[in-house]
DNA sequence: CGGGATCCAAGTAGATACTG
DNA sequence: CAGTATCTACTTGGATCCCG
């Protein structure tokens, strides 16, 4: 009987391999700008500061919930700032921070990407589903 | 009492918001590449056709489930090929299509604005944490 | 107005076992 | 070798109600 069963031994290698990706810069990127409304709420502060309202109008599909909890995850990581104006009722301003905006050019260079090349993948899809029904 | 509830209102506006995002191109390619296992598997390729055993090997943390399936979705978005060597045993060749090619310029970006700006970032989420722990 | 707190439904990934 | 099939556990997001 070894040390280590197999089992164990491939948890292990799970685990490095999760510290790995963990601690890689392009795999946290990614994990941040993919969600669902980061890039959308992004790209509407892109055209100045506004406010919570603005926000969720602009931005129609979300929730409360998931508007607050994803502005305060991007103010948490610098990419903006949350100021609050204690009048009554409340008034809360969001701004892109100048590191927000070195953002705006990989979400232009990823939009690019999209328009010119989706529909080659839309069709690929096409394609293989047609020949898959087939088949 | 109004034709449509508020609440008819709102599921229809969230429908309409769907249907939006799932027609916008960058959506789409950002759900594609945000991917655990994609940026990975792609990366992989960049050196050359490899077969399933290899990007096993390679990409160590990948549960076979989630490396047959996601090699399968990019095949069927045209981003790769794969080939059946009908030998015994059987021998399954990855590689890159152009296609998937004109990806790794972005994938490279995406890498380039990381290991730029992300020590940044995480710099910012420790201040915040700080913050709000002293607070 | 701008949220916080809670509950719940649904999609998703991993482990495990089996196969042509 | 290169998968498929199934079951379970966990994560996630929306809905709802409440508050300063």
């Amino acid at each position: 009987m070894p040390t280590r069963t197999a089992a164990q031994l491939r948890e292990e290698a799970a685990r490095e391999y999760d510290a790995f990706l963990a601690s890689c810069p392009a795999r946290q990127l990614l994990d941040r700008i993919s969600d669902k409304w980061v890039t959308l709420i992004l790209t509407a502060l892109a055209d100045g500061p506004q406010r919570y309202s603005d926000l969720s109008r602009r931005i129609a599909g979300v929730s409360q919930k998931m508007l607050t909890q994803t502005l305060r995850s991007l103010e948490r990581d610098g990419l903006l700032t949350r100021s609050v104006t204690p009048s009554v009722p409340v008034r809360v301003d969001y701004e892109l921070t100048p590191l927000g905006e070195t953002l705006m050019p990989l979400i232009a260079s990823i939009k690019t990407w999209a328009e010119t090349h989706m529909p080659q993948v839309n069709a690929a899809r096409e394609t293989y589903d047609d020949v898959s029904a087939t088949a």
